[in-house]
Order: C-alpha cells, then structure tokens, then sequence
DNA sequence: CCTATCCGTTAACCCAGGTTAATAAATTAC
DNA sequence: GTAATTTATTAACCTGGGTTAACGGATAGG
C-alpha cells in the first residue's frame, strides 16, 4: 500500500478500504539515477507520476539548443506534462530526475478507470486539474508581472530547501535570465 | 433555450432533452456596454460566462497603474476567471466588454448543481477543466519561448479576425511590449 | 597532493525594448 | 465640415539583460 500516495488523494476526495486498495495496485514503481529522464520533450507522456522521494526539473528545449527550466517537483507531489498525458499529443518538456528520485506511475488508461470505478473518481479528476489549473495561472500571472528581480525573490521566497539542493544555474534558468545576470542581481540585492 | 451554449457543452458530453433544458434554466443572459466589466480585479468571480455576442478582453493592473492585456474571448466562447471562480479567491484579473456583448451566467452554485444533476456533469467539469488548462499552459508556453516579434506574428496567425476589432494598444499590451515598439516590431516587418 | 573539470563571478561590449515627447493620422463630437 | 480627442508613429536617449571570454574557487579523479 502507497501510504504517502493514498494520504495525498484523499486530500481531494474520500476513499473506501477497497478504493485505496485498488487505486495502489494501478501504479507502479519506478526509480530513476540522477540525471534519467521521467519524460522527453517529443514524447507522448503515457503515465502520471506521484513523486515519493527525489527531486526532478521541467524543461523546454529552444530551436537554439538551449534548456529552459520552468518548474520542479519534488517527494509528496504529483508530476506528468498534463497536457501531452491529456490528449496524447507529444510533450513540450522534459522530465528530469536531477536527484536519485523514486516515481509512482498510473498508465492514461489506469486512470481513466480510476475515474469510473471510484466512487468520486471524477470528482477527482476535475480536481487535480482545477489545481494544475491554478498552478499554471499563477505562473503566467508571475511571468507577466514580475521582473526577473523579483522572480528570484519568490523563488527564494517559495522554494527555500531547493536552494541548497539545486545548481545556481538551474535557478537562473527558472528566474528566466542567463547565469551573469544572475550574478548581477544577486550583487544589486546585496547592497 | 440557449441554443448555442448548449452545442458548446454537447461537444463534451452527451445531453438528454430534459438535460438541455434544465442546463439552460440556470443561465441568466446579461448585457454590457461597450467599456462595462464583466469581472473587476479584487471581486470574486462567482458567475461562469457564455459569449453569446461580443468582445472581451482579460487584462492585470500592475501597481504603478499600468494594465496588461492577457487575452480575449468572443462569441462562442466561456469566459471567467476560472481560478478565482473555483476557489472564491479575489480575481487578479479584469475582463472589460470592448464592444456591446451579451453573456449567459450561470452561478458557482447551480455549475455545482449541475455537476450533481446532469449524467455526465463531473465529467464535463473535469474536460472544461482540462481544455482550460491546456490553453493556460500553451500561454505559459508562449511568453517562455518566444520573442515579441514572434508574439505578434502569432497573433496575426490566430486571431486574424480580431485585428480590425481592437485598436493597437490592446495588441501591443497581448504582445507584451509597448506601443513604440510594436511600431519598430512592424517596422522592422514590412521591410 | 596535484590536476582537470565544473561552476559562479566579473568585465566589456551589444542590442531590444522602455521612456518621453513631438508629430501625424484617424476618430469622434459638435 | 471643422474642432477636439484619441491613437499610431517616429526620434533620442536610457537601461537591463545577452554574449563572450577571462578568471578564481570548488570539487572530483588520479
């Protein structure tokens, strides 16, 4: 039984004995090595994966050859480019494991079934999107606001533990600016 | 009966006559004048919109007043802030009629009733959702990976129509620039 | 312990967009 | 049809991030 899995559904729905039993049996474990990819951008991204331990990092690759990292996730969240997982079109991004990271996976099928045969399956379902959802509109409202500045702020602000864990130009890439910029904010917020 | 909001929701879910017409009893259709908001940044949006006819433009106020325009609708559409409907959190985003538009509304409650009431109701709240979501992330998509110049030539691409029905400055706020420079952008094009 | 590699910072120069203000064109009002 | 207002363009100057390359510190491998 995914204990750590099953405790985070039932943040958004209750579930059976039975139902918790079942929803564990739908997903497989899955480890990866620092630097494997959970997804590669062209891909289809066939399973949803609950992260139960590690850290990994989003990324869109530019016609130029260079990463852009957009997002990370880490143990006690869920990650799938979910948009390519919805409607089997190839994913945008990539998937990086940037720590040894263990993956709880559900097949697209799996899941559909999850929403049918759980009681409140649907239910569910509308409500992790409407999460992802809120998500993904914070983010544009981030990138629309803020100057890169300040970006940096709510990252150190948001995500204190992943400084330490996390190379500086991971972080540049996340704040949107190339490493020397970075520098150069760093040195203005330290006078 | 709402005959255009109702083929909007068949093309997500199957719809029994009765169905059909319980749904269009809880729309109430609503006016607005050129220039009227349908939604003010800092209210909750507690109403889900329909476009029945009409223009309507999403824009955030930044602190030193400034606004940015962050998208449209128009007719045929659904129009809300959907994050502030879903949570009840105060809206960071204005949606202002820019020409005489008419929308059906339809309240959190009674969406939550017809969640329950209609057969396939929560599975049409989870696929709005999902599209919804899938656009926010094409968004998201957009300002990481794209210049303005790009911006502006995929706008012409997507909204052809819409160019004759906005003045300028609503397009070069979308491209995110100001207007100076989407003249230099559209310089720059023609040469 | 020494070397090679990687990573973060710094400097110099470049460039696109911002800012401000003036002007021209297009709408709207009367 | 003319005046008033709004909108679009242009010019001059400013600014912050990009680019490239050099340097220094840290880390890892031998």
């Amino acid at each position: 039984m995914h204990h750590h899995l099953i405790n985070q559904i039932s943040h958004f729905i209750k579930l059976s004995d039975a139902e918790k039993e079942w929803i564990s049996d739908r997903f497989a474990t899955r480890r990866y090595e620092k630097g494997d990819y959970f997804l590669r951008e062209g891909q289809v991204c066939r399973e949803a994966g609950f992260i139960e331990k590690g850290l990994v990092r989003y990324f869109v690759t530019k016609e130029d050859g260079e990463d852009l990292t957009v997002d990370f996730n880490k143990e006690q969240e869920f990650t799938c480019n979910y948009a390519s997982f919805l409607d089997h079109s190839p994913s945008n991004t990539s998937i990086q494991c940037i720590e040894p990271t263990t993956i709880l996976c559900i097949s697209y099928d799996d899941l559909q079934q999850l929403y049918l045969h759980v009681e409140e399956g649907q239910k569910f379902g509308r409500l992790i999107c409407e999460y992802l959802y809120v998500l993904a509109i914070k983010k544009v409202d981030t990138i629309y606001r803020q100057q890169p500045e300040q970006r940096y702020l709510q990252f150190l602000d948001r995500y204190p533990e992943l400084v330490s864990r996390l190379p500086q130009y991971y972080i540049s890439s996340y704040v949107g600016v190339k490493p020397p910029s970075l520098s150069r904010i760093r040195k203005r917020l330290a006078t």
